[in-house]
DNA sequence: AAAATTTCTGGACAAGTGTTCAGATTTTGT
DNA sequence: ACAAAATCTGAACACTTGTCCAGAAATTTT
């Protein structure tokens, strides 16, 4: 065996071993964001995430820095998956006319299912107002959302430039429809289509 | 002196006892606004406020039920101020075609001075996601603010059913360039005037 | 002036917070 | 099988939190 191949070796191992590290991090994650989500930033302690992950708050401290680190990790995580399914919609090959449609029913759909992660994104955003530590999150997710409304402007044959303005309008109402949604009214999801298509239609 | 003239002093004295007890609540509530808006809701305790109003602790909870009740009210009051002043800016008698103009640029105007009492808004609104007990002062605020737009609207000879989205927009944008002035951006109020005045301008 | 009421104080309390770390346990490398 | 390294524990620490309340101080009433 050459002394490359050592290396080589060597390197592949703590690879692996980074990968293993990384696979526990989102496990407990996930673990840490069906706790969050419930409860929100401020009120979420790390002895709620230690219990609900079936861990100690010792373990926490090992594989995160802080309390704020571990939960700009958790952030960052579901909205990367947010964005990607959202993403996978409008990659299906479907013709412009239905695009819009779809895209919208992806959204009222994750209002739905997704309504108690999507207000934490919410908690989040705001605390980034008062805590710089946060900032930098925010605005990382806050410019995938942006780009992701791009890339579906522009396959409706729309001018991206109008990106921006469109993601605000859109999140506002999808915000708005969520709170709704949160206090009880079933039929906010509908709602939320309806005056977004036509919004939308507008538009396109 | 007939028993009623009895009555009715006895009613006088009463309603000038808890005149003077609003006045000592309204008089805390501005002190606690001044600490709730750098700090936020979470991170602003009691004793802060206590400290900032040169009362003791036990002062705040003579006065207020608790620190949901004491947040509450100071949120609702800083609010009704500013729809109010927007409002009179609605009242002065100026040409349609002026109206939005002076209606953007007071709000751009209140992004300036008056940013860090907005995020506390913001703050606010988003707790009620979680906890109901601010549910009922978001709602009521929020349709403050759609009834400023709607009568805004109005005057400027649009269907008042635009209310609604139209509040959204505005409010999303408003948003937005809060935060990025926040962020330390001194140009985000007038980015709001360009974008909002290109907004409406479509609509009006 | 005395009594009654309102207003205010600040210490005490129990419960909770994030963080640290010595040592137990498990996994990995040889 | 042994040693070394990684992983995990949970008690301890130093603070902070909202709330309560006996009693002092100020104000109002008689």
């Amino acid at each position: 065996m050459t002394k490359l191949d050592k290396i080589a070796r060597l390197a592949e191992k703590a690879e692996a071993k980074s990968a293993k590290r990384a696979r526990k991090k989102d496990e407990l994650a996930d673990h840490a964001i069906t706790a969050l989500k419930q409860l929100g930033y401020a009120r979420t302690s790390l002895r709620d995430i230690a219990e609900m992950s079936g861990v100690a708050v010792g373990t926490l401290h090992y594989y995160f820095e802080d309390k704020v680190d571990l939960i700009t990790y958790c952030v960052r995580r579901y909205k990367v998956g947010f964005v990607a399914d959202m993403g996978s919609i409008l990659e299906a090959d479907v013709e412009p006319e239905q695009l819009a449609d779809r895209f919208i029913k992806g959204l009222s759909l994750s209002i739905r299912r997704e309504a108690e992660t999507h207000r934490l994104w919410y908690d989040i955003r705001t605390q980034a107002m008062f805590d710089p530590a946060f900032e930098e999150v925010v605005v990382d997710i806050e410019d995938g959302l942006r780009d992701l409304v791009a890339t579906f402007l522009s396959r409706s044959g729309v001018s991206p430039e109008q990106a921006r303005p469109t993601y605000l309008v859109l999140d506002s109402f999808f915000r708005f429809h969520l709170q709704a949604y949160l206090r009880g009214d079933k039929g906010a999801p509908a709602q939320f289509e309806i005056e977004v298509s036509a919004l939308l239609n507008r538009l396109v």
